[in-house]
Formats: structure tokens, sequence, C-alpha cells
DNA sequence: TCGAATATAGTTCGAGGCGAACTATACAGG
DNA sequence: CCTGTATAGTTCGCCTCGAACTATATTCGA
């Protein structure tokens, strides 16, 4: 087991956190598990499930293990070392500030069309909105090997994201009709 | 001027929006007026006032100029090349989905305790809240030599700040009491 | 049963993002 | 004039990210 020291990010958590639930996990499988659930509150693009891993193991916080044929994928588990790191992580209170990243108010700053940037976001959030609550029923039915009662915390991450993308539906809603509540000086 | 060819991020439109409102701003200058309107649509770290205003002016979007004494600040300026990228950009339909990142919720996924992180959360949409309603107010005498009528996008992105913080607040707050609501489809 | 088309799975790479830590200038008060 | 503190600017290296790519698996028609 090697020993590289690596900095353990949030993202080192989000892959460990997957770990715990599902023990052997390939890539692939953390990729997807990850779709149906954190992606809403911590966005990871698939290519890291391929390095972080690897990076992970090299520090000792997980062990893999390579098919020798076929696709040779990389199952990898928890060690102890991870298991504590990730339970340390957990239970430590207070983290940082939640980031809202969005492209379009940032057009809306500079100049764009509000009306427009809103209506578009208000189709994606439905759609997520959509999406989550499928999962939400998938959910009770176990997924993929996973039984419901393992799904405590990311059952209530679900209901988390069905309540933030329902949220920002309304307040793009609100923000429609005039985007001006007030202050539209009638200078003209 | 430069002609080194580089890829020009959302970041990048960041920095050059907030030239057009200012120009002639130093880093540092950048730097604040970020914080007081996009920061809450693109979080920039502040040595990004330093990096990136060189990377555009080495590509030629950006003008520069240094001071020969003191701290030896360097002054930007949006070149036409500048200019036009921006507007194409602002004016281009379309934007890549916004992203919420919330290391509390990733915790909450891996088992920590939902109240507890829900709170912290309200508390700081709160303050945010405070904070952004009081430049509203001090949005309206001008700025820094800004005048209000310079403020249309931007006024529209603090009233955009304002109602996403109080939604969040609103949403945390609904998940409180008991963060399990049924399911509540009407679905039957 | 071959092989073309498509879907699935895994990898590489380099530019950009990011924060810790640091240096330097300005300014206020004793 | 010195010292402390606030303000301003910089360096550096690890991590992040996504485009582009390779490789394996499967499907389906001839």
């Amino acid at each position: 087991m090697e020993r590289k020291p690596i900095r353990l990010t949030t993202t080192s958590y989000a892959v460990m956190s997957l770990l715990e639930l599902c023990d052997g996990a390939t890539p692939y499988e953390l990729k997807q598990m990850l779709e149906q659930s954190i992606q809403n509150f911590w966005p990871v693009p698939h290519t890291t499930f391929y390095e972080e891993p690897a990076r992970l193991a090299a520090a000792g916080y997980l062990s893999a293990d390579q098919e020798q044929t076929g696709r040779r994928r990389k199952r990898y588990s928890l060690t102890d070392a991870g298991r504590d790191a990730l339970r340390a992580w957990a239970n430590a209170p207070g983290s940082p500030p939640s980031q809202y990243r969005d492209e379009a108010m940032l057009k809306v700053f500079a100049g764009a069309d509000p009306q427009a940037a809103f209506r578009g976001r208000i189709d994606w959030h439905r759609t997520k909105l959509a999406e989550l609550e499928g999962y939400l029923a998938g959910l009770k039915e176990g997924w993929d090997g996973l039984r419901t009662d393992q799904w405590r915390g990311p059952e209530a991450t679900v209901h988390g994201g069905i309540a933030y993308h329902r949220a920002m539906v309304e307040t793009f809603e609100r923000l429609l009709p005039g985007d001006q509540p007030e202050t539209s000086s009638p200078s003209g």
C-alpha cells in the first residue's frame, strides 16, 4: 500500500462516500451512481472517476483490484484509512459556503436579455425536477443491488434536490414578468 | 499588442464585463466590484484578477497600463477585440447548465446530520441576503464613480441574487422540521 | 459467422482554476 | 521615526475539467 501524501478534496470525499455505499464499484459505476444522486450538489466530470480513485489508492485510502481481461476494469474499496478519513470529514461541523454558478446570469450582468435567460433556466430546472422525481421512485425499490435502508443519507439529498429545483423554478418564474421590480425609473 | 491565442473562459468574460462597466480598473478594484455583484453567480478567487487580465492582455483583448511608482498597479481597458468578444458572447443564446455546489449536502449524503447542515445554510443565506440588500441601496446612489443608469444589467443581477438567497432560506427552512417530506406527490 | 454500426467503458493531456502562503506598499498612532 | 495593521499584489503547485481519443462489447443484417 503506497503512502504518497495527497490533499483530500471535496471531490475525494464524494468518491469515497459513493464507495462506502457500493463497495468494489468500478469508475463507470461510480459515475452512474453520482449522476442519480450528488450530481445536484457536487458536479464531477466523468474523467475524475478514473483519475481520483487512482490518486486515492496511491495514498492508501482505497485498495484497487484490476481485472486482467476484457475492459480491465478496476474495482475500488475503501481501506480503513479511507473510511476513517471519510467519517472524520462527515462529522466535522461546518462547511465552506455553497456556490452557485450560472453563466446565463453573467450574460444578464453583461447586458443580455433577462427574460430569455430566465426562461431557459426555468425549462432546465423543470427537466431536472422530473428526472429526480423518477430517481426517487426508483430509490424505493433499491437500486443496482443497494437496499432501501442503505439510502438514508442519499434519500435525504434526493429530497433536497427536488426542493432545490422546485425553488429555482419558482424563483425564476417570479423574476420573469417585469424584471425591474420597482427601480424602473420612468425617466423616458 | 500581443496575439498569443488563448481560450476565452467564462471567467474571462466576467473580467471583461466588469471592465466594460469600469474602464481602466485595477485588479483590486475589479475584485471589489465582483464581490458586490456577480460573486453570487460566478465566484472568482482574488488571485484570478491578477492573472486573468494579464492573460487577456497577452491575447489582445485588453490593454494594460502600469504605474511606475508605489504599488505599480496595472490598469486595464478593453480593446476593440475584447469588446467584440464580450458582446458576441453575451448575445449568443443558451448557456451551459447552472451548477450548485454544497459540501454540506455532500456530508448529509455521507450520513451527517441534515438538521445541523440546513441550519448552517439558513444562517449563511440570511447573511448574504442582508448584504445584498445593502448593496442594492448603495447602487441607487451610484457606486465608485459609476452612475445608476450604467447599472441596468448589474442591477438585475442584484435583484436576482436577493431572490436567490431568499428562496434558499425558504427552501432549507421547509426541509428542516422533518426532512422526509412524504414525497407529497398528488399522483395518488 | 462475419463485420459494420453503435453503445459502453476507459484514458490521455494540457490549459485553466484555485487557495495557501508570501511579499510589498500605505497609513495611522504613539 | 518606528511599529502595527490594513491594503494591494504575486508566486506556486496541486487539482479540476473537458475535448479528444482509444478500446471493448453488443447488436443486427446479409
